[in-house]
DNA sequence: GTCCGTGCAAAAGCTTTGCAGCCTT
DNA sequence: AAGGCTGCAAAGCTTTTGCACGGAC
């Protein structure tokens, strides 16, 4: 059963921090800011309550889903799917984007390429979670 | 200027061997594949042919453009633009993935998420190129 | 012969974890 | 008082790098 949470003053305020800044930020970033108000917090302790946030559905974190880098042979646009049971990365066809693709800039910024991900539970996860 | 490249056996195969697979390994996995064929092989060189076939175009690396993890306060749904020249990742209206996003199913496969990446160079990088 | 590629080993960088004491409830 | 939260330090893991030697051109 889940740990029953309390409150703490560091863990609030990395939540304003996050909610207050318009970057997306690194650990690092948020140490540094949460220093200023609490000297003495330790890294270890950001990352610890970084995880409780993303647990609790209050952050998103912004990494690939596994701690290590994949790569594949470059042939041709496709998106992903990743299974966050066995942790297995599918293709799938490229969606459209709304046309997205085709520009060559967004905003102002000039778009060079696009990346397309899903999340959920694959097939085979599925169907072992059924069974047993 | 570019270094000349040469051919090495290692390196091939290493490119053969992502291009045969449907998944999309780490750099751990090539590895041990690689030292059933070259038992002398090393992890660094692996990492270091990695980065020359991506450097090439071969191979693409499935990273988030950065070492380190980044974070965001979760309000809603959008999509990301990330610049390869300064870091910086700015916000952008979620496109409707022609539908997508409100199936509950993709292949089969549960459907939970989905995240959209766009890289290229930001306004203010592609300034800064301009006027220097 | 040149100089790139390699293996080996050490280092770097981000993240996680064990522990004892503190603070919230 | 109970047990989560904290700082500190050490460890863990992935990735990078320096070096001398062997191999491709």
């Amino acid at each position: 059963m889940t740990k029953k949470l309390r409150r703490s003053k560091q863990r609030s305020r990395m939540l304003e921090l996050l909610r207050s800044t318009e970057q997306h930020p690194t650990a690092t970033w948020l140490y540094d800011e949460l220093r200023k108000e609490f000297p003495t917090v330790s890294l270890g302790n950001v990352y610890r309550n970084l995880s409780i946030l993303v647990e609790q559905g209050y952050v998103h974190k912004l990494d690939f889903g596994s701690t290590f880098d994949r790569y594949e042979a470059a042939d041709g646009q496709h998106a992903h799917f990743m299974c966050r049971g066995c942790g297995r990365i599918y293709d799938l066809p490229m969606p459209d984007l709304e046309g997205y693709s085709h520009r060559r800039d967004i905003d102002g910024h000039r778009l060079e390429s696009a990346r397309v991900e899903f999340f959920g539970v694959c097939h085979e996860c599925a169907a072992e979670t059924e069974s047993s």
